[in-house]
DNA sequence: TGGTGTGAATACTTTCACAGCC
DNA sequence: GGCTGTGAAAGTATTCACACCA
């Protein structure tokens, strides 16, 4: 298994062909070709077979992938045979939810650590974990070994958040507030941006009088169920 | 202000240089040059002169960019210079989450119609508005003229809901599913997937034995304090 | 026959570097 | 003097297309 320099953007593709491989062993498929895999995610056969050729020669001529020892092999590429714990600061709303979450543990994660500022949350139980005091990141981080942060604090604390994780030894963080996190080196930050995300689709979005212009340059439904994969670059105007 | 074609990787970035620069007004600052943006961004500063040089000529030699001026020239770029309205869909704890998400409000969009599955979740208000049973998602959509859809379902109803929203009228998905959704050209998708991204962090992440290993391979403190931009393309190994 | 893995070609994106302007 | 806007160069990523193999 090469692994020399794999490019980020190919990193990030690979949860995707998990999940639909995943999806696809649930309904009993043993096996899969690039071009079927390719349809479903809405990318091209050549770019799945060019990013696994990134790791080694899963596949088999004239045949296509096995789906369970392809599962194996990207479980191991991406360090997913294992469960990581995950250290999560800020116990609002946003932080509340994402300790209730369910998709987290199933999928190789296990929140291990809850900070918050405010007094009211501090000390509450959650899913067995006691919710600790913000100044306590260091000490804890560092007792259980932790790799992982979510960042879900308020924009003002949230570089301030990041900093202590990294002191206390994370070296990955999955960031909710709305900044873009200084860290040093060899750090990897994430980012969940529901707000760009909108804000960027709006671009494609005519203006305010459309709302009231009906049928006329809309597609009709016809021509609507010509479906196509969701793209990442949407049409050209 | 041209527009012709403008690469769709340029246009996710806006929303990150609007939101600085908004941060940038809110602090005093009335001027800003390519570099100093830059360095708050963590990207180049011929990287943002060349973004916005694709939609005209906003900044003055010797002394930079007007901030108001840049702000108000993204808002119409990106038609942010209104309100839209959004359709929610899922109101599990995952839509509540989205619905009481304080966000969208002042970043130009309002949640205007939500819509659940589960009876005892229809006929709830919430901010002033009836959660509505899924099965009135196109006539909703189509009466408000609402284009944009936020998908907050299970996987399983998400591809049927996504056409639901597109039959009704709606041009931009902004999906919490984990499923890559099939829709029309010109629709726009983006995904929120904090899993995947999770799961591509721990590629960069060293097994599990790291965890009781303190200080060796460790970065010190001061190390990490060199800072660097939170990268995109993190650290090779 | 059917489908992989991969050189080569193409397409896209970023960065350099500097003329030109305030 | 300082900083933009942008041709040209460099660097990445995707797609084509086919040798090769089960």
């Amino acid at each position: 298994m090469r692994n020399g320099s794999v490019p980020d953007i190919v990193v990030r593709r690979l949860p995707l062909y998990l999940r639909t491989l995943r999806q696809l062993q649930r309904e009993g498929h043993r096996t899969i070709s690039s071009e079927e895999l390719a349809q479903l995610l809405g990318v091209t056969a050549a770019q799945i077979r060019r990013d696994l050729s990134f790791f080694g020669r899963f596949g088999k001529q004239g045949y296509g992938y096995a789906v369970a020892a392809l599962i194996h092999e990207l479980e191991v590429v991406l360090h997913l045979d294992r469960l990581w714990n995950v250290a999560l600061v800020g116990y609002g709303k946003l932080g509340q939810a994402i300790a209730h979450y369910g998709e987290f543990e199933p999928n190789g994660f296990r929140i291990t650590a809850i900070f918050a500022k405010s007094p009211e949350h501090i000390g509450q139980i959650v899913n067995g974990i006691v919710v600790l005091p913000e100044t306590e990141i260091d000490r804890v981080v560092r007792e259980q070994g932790i790799r992982i942060g979510i960042i879900a604090v308020p924009l003002n604390a949230a570089q301030e958040v990041a900093d202590k994780l990294v002191a206390g030894g994370v070296r990955a963080i999955l960031n909710y507030a709305p900044t873009v996190l200084h860290v040093p080196p060899g750090i990897t930050v994430r980012e969940i941006d529901p707000i760009s995300a909108l804000q960027s689709m709006t671009f494609y979005l005519h203006d305010r009088h459309d709302a009231s212009r009906n049928g006329q340059d809309e597609q009709s439904f016809a021509d609507i169920m010509k479906r196509s994969p969701a793209g990442k670059r949407p049409a050209a105007h």
